[in-house]
DNA sequence: ATATCATTTTGAATGAAATTCAAAGATAAT
DNA sequence: ATTATCTTTGAATTTCATTCAAAATGATAT
């Protein structure tokens, strides 16, 4: 098992993936890409959706991980709020091929591919679930709002926008500002 | 152009694309659960991408209208907003198959992302969008707050809550109290 | 260093599905 | 009824994902 050439297969996928979206991407030029031929693919990933499964697995731990540690860092629920919708803007605007793969895939990955990436997501979500329970319970949130609900107004919000900025040609909107907005509007939207 | 056998396509492909996913549907089958050969398809649509396309135009326009009627009998800005969100989370609720197709399979087509970006899409956020400047004229909301960032965190939270809903299988939760608690958080976090 | 065996890589062959298009069928006009 | 035009057909073509027999590379023993 050669790890440079699977790594750089992954980095390939990524790119293609983004540029062309998963389903109109050729293995073949991932291949190519990479460096190798197309049935060194197969030695490496079972197949196209192995490559994709591959890439959620071992791009976004890390990044989950990460965003942990900041949020423990931050005392207060609010700072935490505040720190994980900026810190995602960041690394949307740092990886913008990967956040564009991560976004457009993930629905696609909810419908079919549920049973394995319900954990992964689920866990990124509940930084956010987390960060507002505490926040209820110290009486500084209100208690009519469902965390459930909180967190997806706030994953859904961020990751429209997210979105949005990555997909568009000019940029001129800066992505922290954006960030500054949307902790602004769900935080004041919640407090008592 | 045989208008009828038209919407027989369209509706073959909204059953079999919900039934299968865009990818795995073959437009074979759709040619034959409509009654056509499958070269017909292509006399009536570009390709399959324009089918999903054209599912998307023609299912939202009356959808759009319906929602306008409905919101220009709303006399606050508040009330259009509330209004808004309720009403799409009852659309989502009715037409669950119709709603999955365009909340996750319309996001596969790369056509969709990159060229598409169409003027019915951007109809709908801006129904948000200036009901929302509306009420800053006014003074209702605060002037801090984009209305280009406050028409999509609104789309993003409605849009995230109503898919994964849509997406669960118990279904609990009403969508109903969703729709109430996104209103709450989202208009009280720009009220001045 | 050479022969033997094992592992990895290659890219042409296979199969499945989207798209095309020449021929067949239907409709209208004279 | 015959010719011209327009529509539909489905087999042929094209485009990929995936496979696999052969070639290349590497490791081990003599």
């Amino acid at each position: 098992m050669d790890t440079a050439k699977r790594e750089r297969l992954l980095k390939a996928a990524i790119k293609i993936f983004a540029r062309d979206g998963f389903f109109k991407a050729k293995v073949e030029e991932i291949a190519k890409v990479a460096g190798v031929a197309t049935g060194t693919t197969y030695l490496y990933f079972k197949n196209k959706d192995d490559l994709l499964i591959s890439i959620f697995e071992e791009e976004m731990t890390p990044i989950i991980e990460k965003m942990k540690i900041e949020l423990e860092k931050q005392k207060s629920p609010e700072d935490k709020i505040t720190t994980f919708i900026k810190r995602h803007c960041q690394v949307v605007e740092k990886n913008p091929d990967l956040a564009l793969l991560l976004e457009v895939e993930l629905r696609q990955s909810n419908k079919f591919l549920h049973e394995y990436k319900g954990t992964k997501f689920k866990e990124y979500l509940d930084l956010i679930g987390n960060a507002f329970e505490e926040g209820q319970k110290t009486g500084l949130f209100q208690q009519e709002v469902h965390s459930s609900i909180f967190k997806q107004l706030v994953f859904g919000a961020v990751d429209q926008i997210s979105t949005n900025w990555t997909l568009s040609k000019s940029k001129k909107v800066k992505l922290a500002d954006a960030a500054d907005q949307i902790s602004r509007v769900v935080l004041n939207g919640v407090k008592n």
